[in-house]
DNA sequence: GACATAATAGGAACACGTTTCACTTTGTCC
DNA sequence: GGACAAAGTGAAACGTGTTCCTATTATGTC
């Protein structure tokens, strides 16, 4: 529990540990905002926190995990700040539709970053299983709250629709990092799959 | 067209250099299969295809390139397989969950394999757009094709679903590389997704 | 068949993720 | 406040993807 390379932000630790922790995280986000996934190198990154590349490997065991990790933190603001207002729309679909575009647009309106942490995501393996994890359950909360605000109780049916939809919007921003498709794409892929499925 | 890193099988070029590139795909299938990912080395492929290693960059500019590259050539086998005997089923759910789950258990048959083209897949960046175009438009091509058996007109929503289907399939891929979730579950997210999307 | 051109071989060199290690600083417990 | 362990520093070194260069060998043209 006093692990330092947790993920969660409320984690214990000494103030300079949370502080280090913090500043490599947010070189990490800096550089992965200014030049993608190629310009997160580890000692860059380590430079701009100002620590060593020893320690910089003491915190996160890899540039994968040093990815993900701060994919993590991103997507606990998003889920934060999504949490206080109530999503507008007036059925499950309009509301999903919202968050997911919303999120999409933040992500597009810095595309170094999301490439960076998209191609992170996607190129783990085993090793980031539990980094993973958290990013996957924090996508299906969001989903799963968009249809249903305020509801504890969810059918098997619903987590399934969410797990669908978080699939389609992964795979979606990867064609989108890939080139294979537009901003408009990505948006008009995630409205018809929660057209086929909250129908 | 006579670009001898192409992806199509079919493609011009003199013998010796068709020869060429089948040597060092099957290398790198054989190398994949064996260790995954972090075995397929590009100084091992070019001696295991015995060719050097400046030729192997001029067939194949990069690791990526060389992995989505013979995942084309894995997919266009399975596609030209498939497309030879008509699929068993009743209906489009049936066809569908019987290539997806038969593709799947081909490439769990081979875990290595599968990660190791699994992540390059996703890992892939722009300057893989064509290679990966291809992968993406055989998959689709053969779910449309199990959806409508020997139907060339598909309605917008046949291709949408089927776009919908691959995504799922390829994020329960990457979780089932990631180790997130066993073969058993892969094999249900594609139930519950067909399910949903086509009933 | 001789020549021009392209392709290949062989290997050095470079970049960046990762590991290692000797040393120093920081924090904790008595 | 001293001793000890844990954490951090700084730098060297290693592995593998990638690039580059020169000599050699095929290939196609007249």
């Amino acid at each position: 529990m006093t692990s330092v390379n947790s993920l969660t932000v409320d984690e214990l630790g000494s103030a300079a540990q949370r502080d280090r922790r913090k500043r490599i995280l947010d070189a990490t986000i800096a550089l992965a905002s200014k030049g993608g996934f190629d310009a997160v190198q580890m000692r860059a990154v380590a430079e701009r926190a100002d620590v060593a590349l020893g320690t910089l490997y003491r915190y996160f065991p890899s540039k994968i995990h040093l990815l993900v990790s701060a994919l993590a933190r991103e997507f606990e603001r998003a889920e934060a700040t999504l949490r206080d207002k109530p999503i507008p729309g007036d059925n499950a679909a309009d509301r999903v539709i919202f968050v997911l575009k919303k999120t999409t647009r933040g992500m597009q309106g810095d595309p170094h970053l999301t490439e960076a942490l998209t191609r992170a995501f996607m190129f783990a393996d085993k090793s980031v299983q539990s980094e993973i994890h958290i990013v996957g359950m924090l996508l299906t909360t969001m989903l799963t709250r968009a249809m249903h605000p305020g509801q504890t109780e969810l059918t098997d049916d619903d987590v399934a629709i969410a797990k669908v939809l978080g699939d389609v919007w992964l795979s979606a921003l990867v064609g989108w990092v890939t080139g294979r498709s537009s901003a408009e794409e990505v948006g008009q892929q995630i409205e018809v799959a929660v057209r086929l499925l909250l129908r």
